[in-house]
DNA sequence: GTGGTCTAGACCACC
DNA sequence: GTGGTCTAGACCACG
């Protein structure tokens, strides 16, 4: 289990635990049932304060990402795959349209956004395959 | 002399006038050498306290968007409207990429993403004309 | 930590706290990673309100001379220490060159310029030595 | 008689204009006797405020470097040549030595200062011939 | 009238 | 505990 943690970037630090562990779940690197570390353990190997820990696993208790097990641990929920794919796919087709938007207002030119999406893509396909 | 200032949604006031003072400078709304509101004028129309107008005023001359004219009041810079728009279209671009690296991590089908920008596009257009 | 503020020698009280922290981060005595007095902390310290003081790190912050660790502190940013003394002897070779200018202008004897100058170069040696 | 007024460079306007004057009876363009600009004439020669330039003027007088004479104007008085020179050169001396003090503070080489010295003497004195 | 600075005190999110 | 933001009200120099 690893993270990535940037106490710079203007991002609550609970906020980029909790995306990333989302992130892991909808890419299937955890499973259904499968348990996260726990928030002492996690805590040490991140050197962050236990409590940073707590807070992003509430939040994904209280979005149904995690089930607490008692005497357990906290395990992947069912269902949680699917919720966190499509949540990642909403938020991407949100802020693609924000962008978008803002892009069309600031008069760039529509076959320059074209030109930049489809570089982009293609450049995102050579490095995928 | 229009904005709007909406105090809840997480970005700070003093850096929402901003923002809207360099979109308005970059899409020729302000040009070079006018005057901005004073800030006691601006903080009265939008009731809000002089010291964040002021604020938002000050990180403006910081950026070289505007420049003080002592007792007259704050003036839009030269070259303002340029480093504006250079700026605001960097962020745009700089903003589409990601999301679009994203998409593509998230395993969005590349036709989708073509679609949906597409479908912006030509929203967009339809709009603007 | 120790400040030297003088609140009416015209500069402004923000601007004395910058300069001084950037003076200790040039000489070495703030190093990168350092934390800085607490902005509360400062305050009591220098008997100022603590908004000057922020005032003071948030233009440091922009700057790149400080760093916020939220929940933290403000720590001195990496690379500070080249940016503090790059800016102050530029700064230095700007003000030399501007007064040397003026002498002449002045009609200050070249060779009176050169005395004066050996004349603070060599006392100041005595000091330092 | 002209000046060069910069409203930008921070500097107050009616000071520069002071400056300007003390500068013109050091280096002898403005002689004992001779009436400087009425107030009206050099506000509209400049594009300024009126009071701003009275209160060039009243500084000036403040400083003995003007003289009012009733129903004619005001003139540069007896000894300004010599006052202005004066306070011009120990001006200079004192932001030369200012300067060095710093430049040796922030560990600049004393021998390099030199060096930096005899390049703009040197430079100038190529200018001035 | 203008902007610039400072103080005092409040509330917020985060660690 | 930390910094960040906002309000309220004061005083200053300048034009």
């Amino acid at each position: 289990m690893f993270f990535h943690i940037n106490p710079h970037n203007g991002l609550a630090i609970y906020d980029q635990i909790a995306r990333q562990i989302k992130y892991a779940v909808a890419g299937g690197a955890l499973r259904t049932g499968e348990l996260v570390p726990s928030v002492r353990e996690l805590a040490r190997e991140l050197a962050i304060n236990p409590n940073t820990i707590a807070r992003a696993y509430r939040q994904l208790q209280d979005d149904r990402v995690l089930r607490a097990v008692r005497g357990t641990g906290l395990q992947v929920a069912t269902g949680a795959t699917e919720r966190c794919q499509d949540e990642r796919r909403a938020l991407i087709r949100d802020r693609l349209r924000t962008v978008l938007a803002e892009a069309k207002q600031s008069q760039l030119d529509p076959q320059e956004i074209r030109q930049l999406v489809e570089g982009e893509l293609s450049a995102l396909e050579r490095e995928g395959v």
